[in-house]
DNA sequence: GACAAAATAGACTAGACAGTCTAGTCTAGC
DNA sequence: GCTAGACTAGACTGTCTAGTCTATTTTGTC
C-alpha cells in the first residue's frame, strides 16, 4: 500500500496541510481549503479530528516543542554555548514557520486559553527554564554575576527575539544597513555577558 | 446641542466603540456589534467610514502614535532618563490596550500590509529612532561604549517588551515570585548600561 | 472474489456577517 | 412651520463557512 493513501498516512497529510494553512491564514483558514490542500475529502477531516477546534489544537500541539539545545554539554565555553543557543533560538523564532505559528496562536489565544497556556509552557517557558538552569550553573561557577536566573534567561531570549520579531510580524523588511545575522547574534551575546559580568 | 449626538460627536463615539471592539475581538468584531456598542445605527458606520476596512484603518491610525518621551531633556542623568523611557514604554507595550492593539494588528498584518507598515513606522520604529538619537549622544559624550545606535535602541526595547509581552499575549499570568515592575525595569536598565559600559 | 472499513464528491443545512435599502424620525437653520 | 440633511430601526441580499448526510467507490483482509 502506498504511503499516504489511508489511515495514518492520510492523517499525516491532513496535519501537514492544516499547519501550513493555519500558518498562512491563521485560524480563518477554511476546512474546505485544508481538505483540498491535503487532497482528501472534507469528511475525512471530520472523521479524523471531529471538529475544526480539535484539528487546530492537535496540529499546533504537534508543531511546538521545546528547544532542547546543547546547553548541557559540559566543558564548552560559556560564550560559545550561548552563541549556539542564540542562533538556534533566533532561527526558530524568526523563520516563516515560527512567525506564522506565533501569529496564529496569539490571534486565537483568547479563544483557546488552555491551548495557549499549554503551548507557552511547552515552548517558550520550557526553553527559558533550560536556559535558566544553564545560566545558574554558570553563576555558581563564578562565570556570571549572580542574579535571578529566570530573569536573566528571559532577558537573553528577549534580546534575541524582541524588536526584530515584531518587525517581521508587521511584515517590514530589515534595514539593509543593519548588522547581519552572525554579527547581531554575537553582539547580543557580548552585550548580555558584559551586562552580567562579575563587576 | 449635547455632545455626541451627531456629526463629529457620533464619529468619536464610533471610533471609541470600534477600537474597543477591535482590541477585544480583533478584526473579527462585527459591524453590528460596533454599531450597538456606539449606540448608533449600522448605516452611520457606513456613512462615516465607507467600509469595515476603512474604519479599521482609521481607528488604528488614531490610536497609534510615537512615544515622544522626555529623552531630549538636557542635563538629566543617563540612568534616570533611560529608566523613565523604560517604564513608559513598558506600560505602553504591556497594558491591555497595548496588547490588544498589537494582537489585532499582527493578526491582520498580512491582510493590511500598507497599514501594518505605517503603524510600525509611526509606532515602534519611531520610538526606536528617538531612543537611538538619545543613545548616540550619550555615546558621543563618552557615557556609553560606541556601537550601532539603532541596534542598541532595539536591544533595550526588546529587553523591556520581549518575553513578557509574549507571555501576556498567550494569556499566561506572571510568576508570583518574579521581580516586581520597578525592580524589573531597574534591572533591565542596569544590565543594559553594564552591557554597553566603557570597558 | 467477498466483505467491511474507510474515503470520496458533492449536495445540503444553518448561521453569521458585510453591506444595501427603505421608510420614517430627529435636528438645525431659516 | 418648513426644508435639508443626518440618523434610526430593521428588513433584506449575497456570500462564506462549519458541519452533516448520502450514495458511491476505493482499499485492505480473508
Amino acid at each position: 500500500m502506498e504511503a499516504g493513501t489511508s489511515g495514518a498516512g492520510k492523517r499525516k497529510a491532513v496535519c501537514d496541510a492544516a499547519i501550513q494553512a493555519f500558518i498562512e491564514d491563521g485560524y480563518a483558514a477554511s476546512m474546505d481549503s485544508i481538505a483540498s490542500r491535503a487532497g482528501v475529502a472534507k469528511q475525512t477531516l471530520y472523521n479524523q479530528f471531529g471538529s475544526k477546534e480539535q484539528l487546530f489544537a492537535e496540529v499546533i500541539r504537534l508543531n511546538v516543542d521545546a528547544i532542547t539545545l546543547s546547553l548541557d554539554g559540559p566543558g564548552l565555553d560559556l560564550r560559545v554555548s550561548l552563541l549556539r543557543f542564540v542562533e538556534a533560538f533566533r532561527y526558530r523564532a524568526l523563520s516563516q514557520w515560527g512567525l506564522g505559528l506565533h501569529r496564529a496562536l496569539i490571534a486565537e489565544a483568547p479563544r483557546f486559553p488552555k491551548l495557549a497556556r499549554l503551548i507557552f509552557e511547552t515552548g517558550p517557558a520550557s526553553a527559558r527554564d533550560a536556559l535558566a538552569r544553564f545560566l545558574r550553573s554558570a553563576m555558581e561557577s563564578g562565570q556570571l554575576r549572580t542574579v535571578d536566573a529566570h530573569f536573566a534567561a528571559e532577558l537573553l531570549m528577549s534580546m534575541v527575539a524582541g524588536f526584530e520579531r515584531v518587525r517581521l510580524l508587521y511584515g517590514v523588511k530589515a534595514d539593509p544597513v543593519a548588522l547581519n545575522e552572525k554579527q547581531r547574534c554575537a553582539a547580543i551575546v557580548d552585550c548580555f555577558l558584559n551586562g552580567l559580568a562579575i563587576e
